[in-house]
DNA sequence: TGGATTGTTTACTGATTTGGTAAAGAATTC
DNA sequence: GAATTCTTTACCAAATCAGTAAACAATCCA
């Protein structure tokens, strides 16, 4: 099936909640959890491996929590959903030479490395600086 | 995960091998399953569902077999996944009003709506007549 | 009519993924 | 050393995926 799982959803909302907190200090778990309406423990493994991919940087301790590791403008969806769901691959054929049984003479596989090719490109097109812009004009997610 | 299951990928590999044949009388799924290396109990359920999709016609009993209802070039991508798979949905957010807590605020909806809208042009973009004539260039899928 | 041939339907299975819970552990601050 | 915060691991139920098996129904032909 073609779907975005919901700890990638998850993991947008939560980039997307410490970009609009940028440069005004840490937000811990606690407050992202009340902001995004995420389970607590689903949560915390989310940011887990957003922080283990360097997406962001953790702090333990009292005033601890967590920051972007770049400014907003570098930041894009591809790399988010990488960040959770491992590489883009629409399908098995394209993971390596010789998985598909007709791998060479196959003319289905070129099309599914294009259109591939085309998520990939759409979703780096897609900024964390543009979802904070859409959302100031929504007026969601408001922290205060 | 973004994946096109293997269901589909059989199912286009079906399609393709009827429409290499289209006007030389039906193929059966025995003929089917030597051509495209698909196992036989699983090939007879995907061919189930693209009759039921009504995207070919059956017939029983000897010279039985299959073929398209309608002529190559009217068949898409898009559809051939949505015989299989259902309506393509890459977010359950998109999928009704009410399903996502944050719903009209979500900054982020919109964008996989775009997403979704995109690859849908992008799957009926590429027709069965097309893939034919990639699989004549490549000079596989030989029937005989 | 009855057997051979071909598609249809349904039930089942084991492996993997998904969404989520829980708790022990480690780092940091005060 | 206690409180706070992130990290890691183990676990769980439900759904999906890939595939098997077999009973069943329709059709053709002798």
């Amino acid at each position: 099936m073609i779907r975005i799982n919901r700890r990638t959803d998850y993991a947008v909302r939560v980039m997307l909640a410490l970009a609009r907190h940028a440069g005004e200090g840490r937000l811990s778990t606690q407050q992202i959890q009340d902001q995004m309406l995420v389970p607590r423990a689903f949560l915390q493994r989310i940011i887990a491996d957003l922080s283990r991919q360097k997406l962001i940087k953790t702090y333990t301790g009292p005033n601890g929590g967590l920051e972007l590791t770049r400014s907003v403008e570098t930041f894009n969806l591809r790399e988010i959903y990488e960040a959770i769901e491992g590489p883009l691959l629409i399908s098995d054929c394209l993971e390596a030479a010789g998985v598909c049984p007709l791998d060479k003479g196959c003319p289905v596989r070129p099309r599914w490395a294009c259109l591939q090719a085309l998520m990939a490109r759409e979703l780096e097109a897609i900024t964390l600086a543009e979802l904070v812009a859409d959302a100031d004009k929504i007026g969601q997610f408001q922290t205060r």
